[in-house]
DNA sequence: GCTATACTGGATGTCAACATCCACTTTGTA
DNA sequence: TACAAAGTGGATGTTGACATCCAGTATAGC
């Protein structure tokens, strides 16, 4: 149901929400999520586009959140790299129909709209502070953790 | 989202739905429907092997629904041509996590399982039936429309 | 300014989904 | 029984998603 990338885009998104305190490189995020290096510097590339990250060249550079956590949810990033296709007409391409679905397309359209609801009202930051679930993603190697983690 | 073959199936079940007086060979499916009617020919299997339609070969023959279109709900169709894939293990491969999604993988499956549950909701026969918009499908030719249609 | 680091963009390869074609089998009807 | 209608299964072609590779460019640090 989830393409690849997507799920490949929302691991690196999380990782760079947990790790904000400096840049993290492609070979980093590839290496703790999984990602094939080669294949996560493309969707990188694609999240730079969509402007949910800054890269930055050179020694010490790497990819960081354009902006906090708090503000990016995860339909900004399904969006970034395989925008939700709604279904807006009739695929079937009756001009009839430019404006008002079938029953059937409205019924599909309905259950895309019910997921990107939810996709739209999850941020970075609120998936990462789970309360009752503990582990952030799902393998980051121990955080520097700091004394007071609290939730972590 | 939904892949084409997944359209395709729905599409010709809905069809098959709202005309269920006799078998429908897959040549007439393709052309109202609008699905390559090659393809149509291995999607339409896929439904037969599913047990949603049955298949009658030789002369005046064709695909008939399995069952009552009360009983047949969008989820049935789509898991016939294209099982959706809940996210049951954390994609990472995390043993760790075999019973416990991380947050993130969580969120996108409670967006499957919600969007799993109204395609289980919804027969055919509620789509054919829909109240307010009267079109059936999408470009069926005018309906045989006995003048009491209750229905069907 | 040099150099190592790290992102960028383009070319290329692989594979599964989509799609087509055809020989074969089944079956209703004359 | 013969034939035409219609589904079946397998081989094959096409295309886009996934993935890799590498030459080029920008930049921090010296």
């Amino acid at each position: 149901m989830f393409s690849q990338t997507v799920e490949y885009a929302l691991r690196a998104m999380v990782f760079l929400a947990d790790r904000q305190d400096a840049p993290r490189t492609t070979e980093q995020i590839a290496r703790v999520t999984k990602v094939p290096v080669a294949y996560l510097s493309k969707v990188m590339q694609a999240l730079n586009r969509g402007e949910l990250v800054v890269a930055q060249r050179g020694v010490r550079g790497g990819f960081r959140l354009a902006r906090s956590s708090e503000k990016i949810t995860i339909l900004d990033v399904v969006n970034a790299v395989e925008p939700v296709q709604r279904i807006r007409t009739c695929p079937l391409g009756l001009s009839a129909h430019s404006h008002r679905l079938c029953p059937l397309h409205k019924r599909m359209d309905d259950a895309l709209a019910v997921m990107e609801r939810a996709f739209r009202e999850t941020t970075l930051a609120e998936v990462l502070a789970e309360p009752t679930t503990s582990i952030p993603l799902c393998d980051f190697p121990p955080r520097p953790k700091r004394a007071k983690s609290q939730a972590t």
